[in-house]
DNA sequence: AGCACGCCGACT
DNA sequence: GTCGGCGTGCTC
């Protein structure tokens, strides 16, 4: 009997034999009930095998075979098996981790074929003069019907209110569902003609033929989207799908509605974590089965069957949200270039601060560079940026002067400001001033946080919570004082010198409730708030039409952070921020108070030089043998007791340093949040210039990393980390 | 990961 | 006597 290979959701490298019994009809990709111990489980169909090394009366047989949907492709299964290798991931989690939860369920999905719709023979015979006048969307989609059959999403770029109409005339009998037809035109709304440097990268991408990595580095305001819009047009033309990866799941449904507005009649699936399991799995279908020609989403999108791919975007490449953090720890990024690669067909990575290693390697040619160094919208230049010896200004609660009578300026003009502070809470630290004591976590290595709403002291980083003492815990001193300043003290202090001034704060805390960021963004956009204060959140994609100021209030720490991508990520986000001041009528201001104002990344920002930030921070990494100069894989292990996570680290660096390849091992060292939680924390870092080089040395290391006793810890190893 | 089996401590 | 703690081992 045939033998098929099985990935399973357990976290074991190996696949399992199951017997097919020959008038089974099983396709690879196709998913399989299986007993499993003695439970079933859900797996995918990997590979047929001649023989099993396995005994025979071992293997079971597969007890049922699901085609409720179709199989996954070949090459997406040749994709997961690509990060499984290369992110060192159990195959069968690698695979299973892709399915949408509903196709990872036990159960079959009863999924409805998007059909699309047609005129029956009453609908044809119908006298639209017979309808009453007032049913304008049924007469409209009447109308349109009886030029030729058109789909749902065709149907609802006539009206809003077309799927109601559309019901209606279904149960009336005059409208009928047909198969879908092949389509090979679009609705495409051309509003805006392309500038020079916009058509030149549009034309490079378009020519290109087959496989062909572009770094779309552009400033903010130049235009990316519009580059991409046009593209995409293009793409849509030839009949190809369209993927554009996104960080952040709060951009997805703006973008997606401005797509919309440019695509009306095309079908456009979003898939990101914040959509229901039904409505996840049937966007991921619609993609599958080439329906959707759009395909938007976050980093998991990454891995959604495509038939007929032709275009990948990533869009805000540099955005560290890409990299996923658990399980797989995949970037997404570099997992849509290996697919573009793997497929043929281009892919664009889009940013106006582009990460370090896409930079080098536009620079040393692997990726083809297009530059967009203008600005397509209004002001026309970018925002003056000023930057402020904090160490020679009197400073008012953090608050220097030029900065507040900026703000002041802001608000007889009428305009709005916005200052951008990356510590939550009300102030960072609480100190007794008569002994020193600060207010720490006993969980964790981390201070407490003072948040004066609910008059409590709590960890950003465990969840620990207290009420706020009344006296200093180890001296009893009364004298307790909040150290540094936080968004709650911001508003706070702003509120005093500006009482006329509205005032939004907009941060994790202030936006925990559903809808609440959506609802401060309407406020925003409607004029109904002065001064922002806000975390990075407010730095990402949004638009605010009379935002002219921005405030940076102290971003010194990320100058002599433990990580060495700390200035870099600190850059594209001042850049990123900076970028939402302006108006039409005039450019945009940027004050930023720091220590150090002649520091080459604020001298960078002033003249709106990436180049020559980048030149810099590339230098510095080559001398510190930083990536992108070296590859590296980070192990780090966390536990209850320091002295058995140092044990088993320094086991693995044994057998590291045993396995003599060419890498360089590094010390077991804390990492940096040495405990979270009540665990401690270490890690190892071992690296080496040539990635195939890790690779083969990971590929040793691993199956005796899984050896070595860790009972009470937790390890992973992961490959091209961004976070340490 | 689950889930069993298995061998020791404190309870009705 | 047994209920239940979590160490160890297995899943085609």
């Amino acid at each position: 009997m045939p033998i098929i290979r099985v990935a399973l959701d357990v976290p074991l490298s190996t696949l399992f034999d199951y017997l097919v019994s020959e008038k089974t009809q099983l396709e690879i990709g196709q998913r399989v009930l299986v007993p499993f111990g003695r439970k079933q489980a859900l797996g995918v169909a990997m590979e047929w095998a001649e023989s099993s090394d396995l005994a025979a009366d071992r293997i079971k047989p597969v007890a049922r075979v699901l085609d409720d949907v179709p199989p996954l492709p070949r090459e997406l299964l040749a994709l997961l098996q690509f990060c499984s290798d290369y992110y060192h991931h159990p195959l069968g989690m690698t695979v299973l981790a892709a399915l949408p939860t509903l196709l990872r369920a036990l159960e079959p999905v009863t999924m409805k074929q998007a059909l699309d719709y047609t005129l029956s023979a009453t609908g044809q015979a119908l006298d639209l003069a017979t309808l009453p006048k007032r049913r304008v969307v049924q007469q409209r989609i009447l109308q349109a019907l009886r030029q030729s059959p058109l789909s749902g999403a065709q149907l609802r770029s006539l009206s809003p209110s077309a799927p109601a109409a559309l019901k209606t005339l279904l149960e009336a009998g005059w409208v009928e569902a047909c198969a879908p037809q092949q389509r090979t035109s679009h609705v495409f709304n051309d509003a805006h003609a392309l500038t020079d440097e916009q058509q030149q990268a549009f034309d490079a991408v378009a020519q290109q033929q087959g496989y062909g990595c572009f770094l779309l580095h552009g400033i903010t305001g130049s235009g990316k989207t519009e580059v991409y819009v046009h593209l995409m047009h293009e793409m849509l033309q030839r009949g190809g799908q369209i993927l554009l990866l996104v960080p952040e799941i709060n951009l997805t449904p703006q973008l997606e509605s401005y797509f919309r507005s440019r695509f009306p009649d095309v079908e456009i699936a979003s898939l990101h974590s914040g959509l229901a399991d039904g409505e996840r799995a049937l966007h991921w279908l619609k993609a599958q089965s080439g329906e959707a020609r759009i395909v938007l989403g976050t980093r998991l999108a990454v891995f959604t069957p495509l038939p007929k791919l032709g275009l990948i975007l990533v869009d805000e490449e540099h955005d560290s949200s890409f990299k996923q953090q658990d399980g797989l720890r995949y970037s997404a990024r570099d997992v849509a270039i290996f697919r573009a690669n793997q497929r043929g067909v281009p892919v664009v990575l889009g940013s106006a601060t582009p990460s370090l290693e896409s930079w080098y390697n536009a620079q040393s040619g692997r990726y083809k560079l297009l530059k967009l160094t203008r600005r397509a919208v209004q002001p026309a230049t970018l925002p003056i940026v000023r930057c402020f010896d904090i160490t020679k200004l009197p400073l008012h609660e953090g608050l220097s002067e030029p900065l507040l009578t900026a703000i002041g300026d802001r608000l007889q003009r009428k305009e709005q400001s916005l200052i951008f502070i990356n510590r939550r809470g009300y102030a960072p630290v609480l100190m007794c001033t008569a002994c020193g004591w600060l207010s720490e976590c006993k969980h964790c290595a981390g201070k407490l946080v003072l948040h004066l709403k609910d008059r409590s002291l709590r960890c950003h980083h465990c969840g620990f919570q207290q009420r706020v003492p009344h006296a200093c815990p180890t001296c009893g001193d009364a004298d307790l004082k909040p150290v540094g300043i936080g968004t709650q003290r911001l508003e706070e202090t702003l509120q005093s010198h500006f009482p006329q001034a509205r005032i939004l704060r907009v941060d994790r805390d202030s936006t925990r409730n559903k809808g609440a960021w959506a609802a401060m963004r309407k406020l925003i956009h409607e004029g109904e708030a002065d001064i922002l204060i806000g975390t990075q959140m407010l730095a990402k994609g949004h638009d605010f039409p009379n935002l002219t100021l921005v405030g940076v209030i102290s971003p010194d720490g990320a100058l002599y952070s433990a990580d060495f991508r700390a200035s870099e990520k600190l850059f594209a986000q001042l850049t990123q921020v900076g970028g939402r001041a302006g108006r039409a009528d005039k450019a945009g201001e940027v004050i930023v108070q720091t220590a150090f104002p002649n520091h080459p990344l604020f001298q960078a920002l002033r003249a709106h030089d990436y180049d020559i930030w980048a030149q810099t921070l590339l230098a510095e990494r080559q001398m510190a043998g930083f990536p992108p100069f070296v590859y590296q894989v980070l192990l780090s292990a966390e536990g209850k007791q320091l002295s058995e996570v140092n044990a088993f680290l320094q086991q693995a660096r044994s057998a590291a340093k045993d396995l003599q390849m060419p890498v360089e091992v590094y010390g077991v060292v804390p990492a940096a949040m040495p405990k979270r939680a009540n665990h401690h924390r270490a890690q190892l870092l071992v690296q080496s210039d040539k990635r195939k080089a890790l690779g083969e040395f990971l590929r040793a290391w691993k199956p005796i990393l899984d050896t070595l006793p860790a009972q009470k810890l937790r390890w992973v190893a992961d490959v091209d980390p961004v976070e340490f």
